[in-house]
DNA sequence: GCAAGGTC
């Protein structure tokens, strides 16, 4: 029998190259998979004493992303800190669509198949791209037999080893992957949601544009790094020094100071003029008082990694890193050089690297130095071929970057030219030998205390710098022979004392910058270029002249303001942190949903300290940036209400825009101040334009409602101090208050989403027990009964005028369900324990005000006021005699009969509602009615 | 509109 097998690479490249590897010589067939870049090769092999039919296909990279539930995936649909709570928000694990074609082609190559053996990169991406293959997979054949393949590199030994040992996947391996990723895009997720919004008010970039404040762990620690070196430089004080300096005549070599350099002027000079009047008795000579000779050597490189390719490259071919894994990339694909994403700077012995020197003995360049390494060493000629020294790092699934072909007669660009020679050179250097020179160091004394040392080079053995041309040079440095003799005199040509001062560390250069990465774990070689172009991208970095790193505006403030909140979240060992957390689930020492609970459990008390703090973030940009709120704005009412910081009265502001926004109509552009263009000639403001409030003492200025005519109140918000606006609607007719400072920075409140497209914080959403404005429903009144019409929760309620009701949270155009409470006859509302048993709303305490309460009449009421009939008997009692409504819950003795939805009796009487405005008069005309005492019963406005 | 990690 033969056994069906089919494999699964991570990428095309990889399938191929096994697949070539493992049909021996056999013959293969290449046919078409559904997704156009991954072909399926079959042949004929032993398996397991087994003859196996072997189809060999690939996917690329990653066959599942993540994203949240779609119900959250809008931005402004929750809260962002509910997407670090897994409890109210759910992310999914699905095939994106550009990956169907490849799932597709998986799930129709199972179904004839007996085995399913996975040949992922052997890192821990690659285990997690194993179960969602074989997740897949299953989906075609649910019984198919799953195998894992482990090799460490891509040669004949370790491949065919691997098929022998096959073995299963590691469930850990793949859980601590896809708790990474469901940390990371929470935590991206919910920050960058908030800080875009919060800053929205800020002119961050061109107008126009809308900038994205984006966190995530890596980048941010990325910008941190650049942050911290140019605070370095920002706060460095230069401090001045002296040092002598020898020049001897005759000779020119550079003589260093034996004490280096002095801080302190007076010793200086003291030394100095001692040490002239010491040489001028000399007749100004100096002597040599010491010859010192030794062999050096110069190590050859190691095999190259990727990191050390990007540091190279942008440090010696000017090329940035994420170009470079571009073209490294490109190499690649066309067969010029081996895998370029890897860790590994050890070449297994398996490797046949003399092969790959002989490919290169045809180059004109670096040719004869590749046939001089093949042929054996003599006398003449000390280069030899020797096997690469051996670096720490071995990431087990691909060999050191090397080149694997002849260089092409043209390469596609420069760059594509000098990375592979690049990469050809630090092979064939690898593989050769070390350089070696003599170094003299002579010591001369200048007075009697004064010494000063030279170093002279002769280079012996050029070795690997041969080929290492122009990337690596080691240069001779002459040592005059009249110094080389102890006690030997020589004439002084000057002998000064120069003052200097200290210098501040350099910006970062991004070979710097790669370097800090890898050591800090930020991100891995194959992402370390990406990290640093989102940074640059997101306009938090920029490249100087010189290539150093600079942060901007952007990216200054956002470190400073994240510290200033004490939160870390641009420090380095942030992400160690969490890696380390997660290395945990490997061990078992934790399970997955520990180690996600405990991370997003910090982010939330982060998020929720950073949410609280917001005022620091907008202090720490208004520094930097012209708020958009103020740029094309003119003076509609000076002097118009109270600024609760300074005291000083603002003045009303108005977009003279007719299209209304002050963003868009800017035309300035650039970072930082001076770049405001008020506009002072529009006084008249039109409906739909912006306004605002703008302080002068504070450098304030804050948004105010767009409609509605805006008044001064007497009143005071008790929060913050500011005074409060009143806003009248001219077509309800409605008022409503507002708090300047509360509307732009709203106050915690548990039934509030800041982040709402919709919402502006007004005294009605606010809670406030000491404001009389404050209309907001307190947290556990926000749900006291099931409202009779659509079943949604309703609130109990206070408006402004003093009434009490009870109304539908489904929001206007949903469900406009009111009951108004007798208003001469209730004094006080509350809620009690308990639920109830018919209808499930809260059970409320209605006490009855003493003044209107005939003899005889109850006090309170206690239990639910749409079930219980002592309610409305205590009404009647009170001579309120309006009905209640009636819960229409199937099953209560309301419900049930009441036929399709609404079956309401308008009419009234009975156990029917009473009191119902059919006639939709809207608001206000529904008060008083034919029962002429106020606002008990209920209204329908259509 | 959001992350980081694979790969094309």
């Amino acid at each position: 029998m033969v056994l069906r097998v089919l494999n699964v690479a991570e990428k095309p490249s990889a399938a191929k190259e096994i697949a070539n590897v493992l049909k021996a010589g056999q013959q293969c067939e290449t046919r078409p998979g559904l997704s156009r870049f991954n072909q399926i090769y079959d042949f004929d092999m032993n398996l397991a004493g087994n003859r196996a039919r072997m189809s060999f296909t690939s996917v690329l990279g990653h066959l599942k992303g993540t994203d949240f539930e779609d119900r959250v995936r809008k931005w402004g649909s929750c809260d962002p800190v509910d997407l670090l709570d897994r409890s109210r928000t759910k992310v999914e694990w699905f095939v994106p669509e550009d990956k169907q074609p490849i799932a597709e082609t998986l799930r129709r190559e199972s179904r004839r198949a007996d085995w399913l053996v996975l040949w992922l990169d052997c890192d821990s991406e690659g285990e997690k791209i194993a179960f969602d293959v074989a997740d897949v997979c299953k989906q075609g054949k649910p019984s198919i037999v799953v195998r894992r393949a482990r090799f460490s590199a891509m040669t004949h030994g370790d491949l065919f080893r691997a098929v022998a040992q096959l073995g299963e996947p590691n469930e850990r391996v793949a859980q601590m992957v896809s708790t990474r990723q469901e940390i990371d895009l929470r935590a991206g997720s919910a920050y960058t949601r908030f800080l875009t919004i919060q800053l929205e008010k800020f002119s961050l970039v061109g107008d126009d544009e809308r900038q994205i404040v984006s966190y995530g762990p890596c980048q941010f620690p990325t910008l941190g790094l650049v942050v911290d070196r140019w605070l370095k430089i920002q706060n460095f004080v230069r401090r001045p020094f002296w040092v002598f300096d020898l020049f001897v005549k005759d000779c020119k070599v550079q003589f260093d100071w034996a004490r280096k350099h002095l801080f302190d002027e007076y010793t200086s000079m003291a030394l100095y003029e001692l040490c002239i009047e010491e040489a001028e008795q000399d007749g100004m000579m100096v002597s040599v008082t010491r010859v010192d000779k030794r062999m050096k050597n110069r190590w050859r490189p190691l095999p190259l990694s990727t990191v050390e390719l990007q540091k190279v490259a942008s440090r010696s071919l000017r090329i940035s890193s994420h170009r470079a894994m571009e073209v490294a990339e490109s190499l690649y694909n066309k067969g010029l050089i081996s895998y370029p994403r890897t860790e590994t700077d050890r070449f297994d012995k398996s490797y046949n690297l003399r092969d790959l020197v002989g490919k290169q003995v045809g180059h004109l360049d670096w040719g004869p130095f590749a046939s001089r390494l093949l042929s054996p060493p003599s006398e003449e000629d000390a280069l030899a071929f020797t096997w690469p020294r051996s670096g720490s790092n071995d990431d087990g699934a691909h060999p050191p970057i090397h080149p694997t072909d002849v260089a092409p007669a043209r390469f596609e660009s420069t760059d594509h030219q000098k990375i592979y020679e690049y990469i050809t050179k630090r092979f064939l250097a690898a593989c050769s030998i070390e350089a070696r020179a003599s170094e003299t160091r002579v010591e001369v004394r200048a007075g009697t205390s004064e010494f000063f040392t030279a170093r002279g080079l002769i280079i012996e053995e050029k070795g690997y710098l041969e080929v290492m041309y122009p990337f690596e040079k080691w240069t001779d440095k002459d040592m005059p022979v009249a110094l080389l003799h102890v006690n030997a005199k020589l004439l002084i040509d000057s002998l000064m004392l120069r003052q200097s001062q200290t210098q501040p560390p350099p910006l970062l250069q991004e070979s710097d910058l790669i370097a800090l990465m890898d050591h800090h774990g930020i991100g891995t070689d194959a992402t370390i270029a990406e990290h640093i172009k989102k940074v640059l991208d997101r306009s938090y970095v920029e490249k100087v002249r010189g290539g150093g790193f600079s942060p901007t505006q952007i990216g200054q403030a956002l470190v400073i303001a994240h510290e200033q909140c004490q939160l870390h979240l641009a420090r380095p060992d942030m992400r160690a942190k969490q890696e380390r957390q997660l290395k945990q689930i490997l061990t078992s020492e934790m399970e997955p949903a520990d180690v996600l609970t405990n991370a997003l459990s910090e982010y939330q008390s982060k998020f929720r300290h950073l949410r609280q703090n917001r005022d620091v973030l907008d202090t720490v940009f208004s520094e930097r940036f012209q708020a958009v709120t103020a740029r094309t704005w003119a003076t509609l009412i000076p002097q118009f209400s109270r600024c609760g910081a300074c005291s000083q009265l603002m003045d009303l502001k108005c977009s003279h825009s007719s299209n209304g926004g002050g963003r868009g109509q800017a035309t300035s552009r650039g970072h930082g101040r001076g770049r405001r263009r008020a506009q002072a000639h529009a006084s008249v403001r039109q409906e739909g334009a912006d306004r605002a409030l703008d302080c002068i003492p504070c450098n304030k200025t804050l948004k105010v409602p767009r409609n509605g005519n805006l008044e001064r109140s007497q009143h005071e918000c008790p929060i913050c101090r500011y005074q409060v606006i009143s806003v009248t609607n001219s077509t309800s007719n409605s008022t409503h208050t507002v708090c300047p400072m509360c509307m732009n920075n709203p106050p915690p409140e548990p039934g509030f989403n800041p982040e709402g497209k919709t919402s502006e914080f007004r005294c009605f959403n606010c809670t406030n027990s000491q404001c009389r404005l404050a209309r907001g429903t307190p947290a556990g009144l926000s749900d006291v009964a099931k409202c009779p019409k659509c079943g949604r929760p309703c609130a109990l309620r206070e408006t402004s005028s003093g009434s009490r009701l009870v109304s539908c949270t489904a929001g206007r155009g949903n469900c406009d369900f009111v009951y108004f409470f007798p208003r001469n006859s209730v004094e006080r509302l509350g809620r009690a324990n308990g639920s109830c048993e018919r209808c499930g709303s809260a059970v409320l305490e209605v006490f009855f005000s003493s003044a209107a309460r005939p003899p005889g009449a109850p006090q309170c009421f206690k239990g639910c006021i749409w079930c219980d009939s002592r309610y409305e008997s205590a009404l009647r009692a009170l001579g309120e005699d309006r009905d209640v409504p009636r819960h229409p819950n199937p099953g209560s003795r309301f419900g049930g009969r009441r036929g399709r939805g609404q079956g309401y009796n308008l009419r009234g009487g009975g156990h029917g509602f009473s009191g119902v405005d059919i006639e939709g008069r809207g608001r206000g005309g529904v008060r008083g009615g034919q029962h002429g005492r106020g606002q008990s019963g209920i209204r329908f406005p259509r």
